[in-house]
RNA sequence: GCCGGGAUGGUGGAAUUGGUAGACAUAGCGGACUUAAAAUCCGCUUCUCUGAACAAGAGAGUGCCGGUUCGAGUCCGGCUCCCGGCACCA
C-alpha cells in the first residue's frame, strides 16, 4: 500500500487546528518564545525561505513535547521596494499585491505543516500595525532619540531614496535588484540615535552567550570602539579650534600638517576672503561631488587653506589643508598630518613635499626620515619628544593624554564607527513619519491619539522623482496643525522598514491590542525570546543590531523588562540551487506550495533537514528529494506491514535474543534527543533511519521490534509530523504525538553488553577483542598477545610498554 | 591588511573529552524477487599494492609542511586556498 501524503496531510492539519495546539497558552506555566525571523512577501515562498520555518518548527514541535508552553508565530515584513516597484511595472497597488503574496504563501506555509499560532498573525503595512511603529517614532523623539538634521547622506539613484549607512555595501545599494553605486547628497533627514547606545550595544555582547560568535564579532566590528585621545589645535591667527581624534597621541610631536574634510563647517571660515578661497572652494564642490568609492579610489590629494594650525605640545606651526580622504562623519573630520607613522599621512606629505619627521622608533633601530619609503605604524619608542623621549608607545600614549587632560587641550576620548541611523525613505510604501510642520508652531508631532497616519490608499503614481510619492498627495499633505488648527503639511517620507521589524517581536505578544503596543503583563510572560531561528549573519549588522537598540530603549522607558531580546541566536546556511541562493530574481526556485502539492509537505521536511547541518548552506537536490522519499515509504511499509502494534509500550520483558535491540532502540532515543536540543538535525535523522533499517532486519517480530517501530515514529515527528501521527494512530494511538510527552530512554540499557576492546601495535590497528561485561587489563594483553594478528606484528620484537585504556584500548609499542 | 568560519570518498555529509576515519544518505556495481522492467529487499564500494583468488595480507590516506603524543581529522607552530564581514575610521 502506498502512502497517500495529501489526505494524510490535510487530515492531520485539520485535527492540529481544530485542537487549538499551537494557540499560546494566556498563562503560561514554563513558557518557551521560539521565534524565526519573519519575511518579506514576495510571491510564494520557496525552499530557501521553507528551510528557517521548518527548523523553527522542529524546534518548537520538540519544545511542546518537552512540556513547553510555546509561543511560536509568524508576520510579514510588508513595507518595502519590491511592492512599490511592481507598482510602477504592472500598475498593481502595492497593498494589493503584498496581501496577496501573503495569502498565497500562508497557505503554503500551513502546508507545509508548520505549527504557527496563526492568531497573532502580524503584518506590518496594516494600519494597526503600524500606528505602533509610528507611536515609537514618537516615542523615540520624546526621548530625544529621533532627530532631524542636514547631514551628508547616502543616496540611491536606483531607488531614489536615501539609505542608511548599513543599507550601503561596497558602496553599492544593498538591495540585490538594484545594486547602484551610492551618491552624497546634503538633505534635511530624520536620524535616531543609536549612536547614544554605542557602549551599551558594545557591552551587552558579553552577555550573549547564546549568540553566534560571528554574529558578535561583526557587531563589534560594526560599532567600531577605537580608544584614543583628543587634542586641540588652534588656528593661528584666528579664532577658531579644531578638535582632532588620534589612537597615537604617542606621534604627536610628529605632526607635520593637518587635513580637514571638504564637509566640514569651518572650511568656509577658514579661507573666506583670502587668496586660497577659490582654489578651495572648487576643491571642496569637486570632493562632494564625489562617490565614495570614487574618493577611495583615487591617489590622496588636498588643497592649501593658508591656515596654519599650533601644535599645542610643541608650539609649531603645521600648513592646514582640505583633504578628501578625510572622512567628515568620524572623529570630529579633522585629523593630524603624522607622515612617519602614519601610512595614508605619509602619501599626502610626499605628494606635496611636507616634512617626514621620525619620532617612533622600532625597539633597538632607529630610523631616519630620509631613507623611509613607508610609515612606520608600530609601537616603539618617542625619540625627539621633549620629555616624552624614551618612553615606549603604550606609556607615551598614556603620558601624553594625561598631559593634554592636565592643561585642558584635550584627553582620553573614545570614539565609534557607527553612526546615527537614518530612518527617512522618500518612498510610498512605508510607514509614514507621524511629524507636522506648521508655519506658526514649527515641527510638530502627531498626537498619540490621532494615530495611525494613514497611507492614502488612492495613489496610483508611485513614480520616484527624488522626492516622496506622498509630497504630490494633496489631501495627505496638507492639513491642520495639532497645536493651533492652523493650515500645516506633513512629512511626505516614510520610515525605512527596519524601523518595522525592530519590534515586531514585541507585537506576537498581544497581536491585537488597540490601546498599547503590547501590555506589560504580556510582555512580563513572554520575554526574552528564547530561541531566535534564521537571524542570518546577512542581518548582522541591520536588523540584529537595530533590535537589540530597540529593545535597550523600549527598557529603559519602562515598556519591556529586559534590554536584550533574545537569549539564544541560530544562523541558518542558505539555500542553494545550481550552486546560486534560490531566490525569486535568479529565477532559481522551487516554489513550496507546488512541491507540498506533489511530494508532501514531509517530504519537504525531511529533504530539508538531511541535506546538511542547519547552520550550513545546503544545495537543493534532486536525489535527496528520493531519499526522503524512500526513508518514509519505507517506515510506511514496515509499520503496516506489523499493523496494529506501533503503539506498543516499552517492553515488559527483555531477553538475551532481544535485547541488542532494545538497546539499539535506547541509544537512538537518547542520541536523538541530544541532537534535536542542539539543531543537529541531519544526524538525528540518520540515526532514525539507521535505527529503521535495523528493524528491517530484525527476524523476531516481538514486543521489543514493535517498541522499537513505536521509538522510530514517536522520535519522528518533531520532523515528519503528519506521518509520525498517521502512524502512531494506526498502532492505536490516540490523537496526535503533540499531546503526549516525549519519549525518554531507558537508562538500563544504554550501554551495549559486549565492547570491543581495539589492539593495536603501535597505534596500528591490528585486531578487536569482543568482550562481555569487564575483563581485568592483565587478560585483555595476554588475549591480545595470544591474537596472530597481533602477535605477526609483536613476534620477534621487544614490547617497550602497553597502554591500556579500560574497555576501549590496548596499544603494544615495540 | 584586520576579524570570523571552512577544507574529510564520485556526491551531501558523520566522527562527546585525542582512542577502530568515512555513520547515514545518495550515486554506482552485484545478487534475490519478476516472463520482463519498475518498485522492493539484501550485499559491496577511500586509494594503491601483493595475490589465480570470492581467500588473505601490506602500505598510504581527513588542504600543505613540521611538532607534541603510545596514539592526531581532533592539540601546537608555520603556510596554501575558499567563503563571510570590516576597511582612507585617523
Amino acid at each position: 500500500m502506498q502512502y497517500d501524503h495529501r489526505a494524510t496531510e490535510r487530515k492531520w492539519q485539520d485535527y492540529w487546528r481544530e485542537r487549538g495546539l499551537f494557540k499560546a497558552a494566556r498563562h503560561p506555566k514554563k513558557k518557551f518564545y521560539n521565534l524565526v525571523m519573519f519575511a518579506y512577501p514576495s510571491g510564494d515562498i520557496h525552499m530557501g525561505h521553507c528551510k528557517n520555518y521548518v527548523i523553527g518548527d522542529v524546534y518548537a514541535r520538540y519544545k511542546m513535547r518537552r512540556g513547553y508552553d510555546v509561543l511560536h508565530p509568524f508576520g510579514w515584513d510588508a513595507f518595502g521596494l519590491p511592492a512599490e516597484n511592481q507598482a510602477i511595472k504592472i500598475g498593481t497597488h502595492p497593498e494589493k499585491w503584498t496581501l496577496e503574496n501573503i495569502r498565497i504563501s500562508d497557505e503554503s506555509l500551513k502546508s507545509l505543516g508548520i505549527g504557527y499560532d496563526w492568531d497573532r498573525e502580524i503584518i506590518t503595512c496594516l494600519p494597526e500595525y503600524y500606528k505602533w511603529t509610528q507611536w515609537m517614532f514618537l516615542l523615540f523623539y520624546k526621548m530625544g532619540l529621533a532627530y532631524k538634521r542636514e547631514a551628508y547622506v547616502n543616496w540611491c539613484p536606483g531607488c531614489q531614496t536615501v539609505l542608511a549607512n548599513e543599507q550601503v555595501i561596497d558602496g553599492s545599494c544593498y538591495r540585490s535588484n538594484c545594486h547602484a553605486v551610492i551618491e552624497k547628497r546634503k538633505l534635511n533627514q530624520w536620524f535616531f540615535r543609536i549612536t547614544e547606545y554605542a557602549e551599551r550595544l558594545l557591552e551587552g555582547l558579553d552577555r550573549l552567550d547564546g549568540w553566534p560568535e560571528n554574529v558578535k564579532a561583526m557587531q563589534r566590528n560594526w560599532i567600531g570602539r577605537s580608544e584614543g585621545c583628543d587634542i586641540v589645535f588652534k588656528v593661528a591667527g584666528r579664532d577658531i579650534e579644531f578638535k582632532v581624534f588620534t589612537t597615537r597621541p604617542d606621534t604627536v610631536y610628529g605632526v607635520t600638517f593637518m587635513s580637514v574634510a571638504p564637509e566640514h563647517p569651518a572650511v568656509e571660515e577658514l579661507v573666506k576672503g583670502t587668496r586660497f578661497e577659490p582654489d578651495v572652494r572648487q576643491y571642496v564642490q569637486a570632493a562632494t561631488k564625489r562617490t565614495e568609492r570614487e574618493r577611495i579610489e583615487k591617489d590622496k590629494d588636498g588643497v592649501a587653506t593658508g591656515c596654519h594650525a599650533v601644535n599645542p605640545l610643541n608650539g609649531e606651526r603645521v600648513p592646514i589643508f582640505v583633504a578628501d580622504y578625510v572622512l567628515p562623519e568620524y572623529g570630529s573630520g579633522v585629523v593630524m598630518g603624522v607622515p612617519a607613522h602614519d601610512a595614508r599621512d605619509f602619501q599626502f606629505a610626499r605628494r606635496y613635499n611636507l616634512p617626514v619627521r621620525v619620532v617612533i622608533n622600532p625597539p633597538g633601530a632607529a630610523l631616519s626620515a630620509e631613507s623611509l619609503t613607508e610609515a612606520y605604524e608600530e609601537p616603539g619608542i618617542m625619540v625627539a619628544s621633549d620629555e616624552f623621549t624614551a618612553l615606549d608607545t603604550a606609556a607615551g600614549i598614556a603620558a601624553v593624554s594625561r598631559m593634554l587632560a592636565e592643561r585642558e587641550l584635550g584627553g582620553p576620548s573614545v570614539h565609534y564607527r557607527l553612526k546615527d541611523w537614518l530612518i527617512s525613505r522618500q518612498r510610498y510604501w512605508g510607514a509614514p513619519i507621524p511629524i507636522v510642520y506648521c508655519d506658526i508652531c514649527g515641527m510638530v508631532p502627531v498626537p498619540e491619539q490621532d494615530l495611525p497616519v494613514e497611507l492614502p490608499n488612492e495613489t496610483t503614481d508611485f513614480i520616484p522623482k527624488g522626492r516622496s510619492p506622498l509630497a504630490a498627495v494633496r489631501d495627505f499633505i496638507n492639513t491642520t496643525c495639532p497645536k493651533c488648527g492652523g493650515m500645516a503639511m506633513r512629512d511626505p517620507d516614510t520610515m525605512d522598514t527596519f524601523v518595522c521589524s525592530s519590534w515586531y517581536f514585541l507585537r506576537y505578544l498581544d497581536a491585537h491590542n488597540d490601546k498599547e503596543f503590547c501590555t506589560r503583563e504580556n510582555a512580563d510572560r513572554w520575554l526574552p525570546i528564547d530561541q531566535y531561528i534564521g537571524g542570518g549573519s546577512e542581518h548582522a549588522t541591520g536588523h540584529l543590531i537595530y533590535f537589540r537598540f530597540f529593545t535597550k530603549v523600549l527598557f529603559e522607558a519602562g515598556y519591556i523588562p529586559v534590554d536584550e531580546p533574545a537569549l539564544h541566536v541560530f544562523d541558518l546556511g542558505m539555500v542553494l540551487k545550481d550552486g546560486e541562493v534560490m531566490s525569486k530574481s535568479k529565477g532559481n526556485t522551487v516554489p513550496a506550495g507546488q512541491f507540498v502539492q506533489e511530494h508532501g509537505a514531509d517530504v519537504a521536511r525531511l529533504t530539508i533537514l538531511f541535506a546538511a547541518p542547519p547552520e550550513r548552506e545546503m544545495e537543493w537536490s534532486d536525489e535527496g528529494v528520493t531519499g526522503a522519499e524512500r526513508f518514509m515509504q519505507r517506515l510506511y511499509r514496515l509499520v503496516t506491514e506489523n499493523h496494529d502494534k506501533a503503539g506498543a509500550g516499552v517492553p515488559s520483558r527483555i531477553t538475551g535474543d532481544n535485547e541488542a535491540l532494545y538497546i539499539k532502540i535506547n541509544q537512538t532515543v537518547a542520541k536523538v534527543t541530544h541532537d534535536l536540543e542542539s539543531f543537529k538535525y541531519n544526524t538525528a535523522i540518520a540515526a532514525l533511519w539507521e535505527l529503521l533499517n535495523a528493524l528491517y532486519v530484525t527476524e523476531r517480530r516481538d514486543d521489543v521490534f514493535h517498541y522499537g517501530l513505536r521509538a522510530v515514529i514517536d522520535l519522528l515527528s518533531p520532523f515528519a509530523p503528519h506521518l509520525a501521527d498517521e502512524l502512531w494512530s494506526l498502532g492505536g494511538g490516540q490523537g496526535s504525538l503533540l499531546e503526549q510527552a516525549w519519549l525518554e530512554h531507558d537508562e538500563r540499557y544504554t550501554e551495549s553488553r559486549s565492547r570491543t576492546i581495539v589492539i593495536q601495535v603501535n597505534g596500528r590497528v591490528r585486531s578487536h577483542l569482543e568482550v562481555v561485561g569487564t575483563m581485568p587489563e592483565g587478560e585483555v594483553k595476554k588475549m591480545a598477545l595470544d591474537d596472530e594478528r597481533v602477535n605477526r606484528h609483536v613476534a620477534g620484537k621487544i614490547i617497550k610498554k602497553m597502554i591500556y585504556v579500560p574497555d576501549k584500548l590496548l596499544n603494544i609499542v615495540v
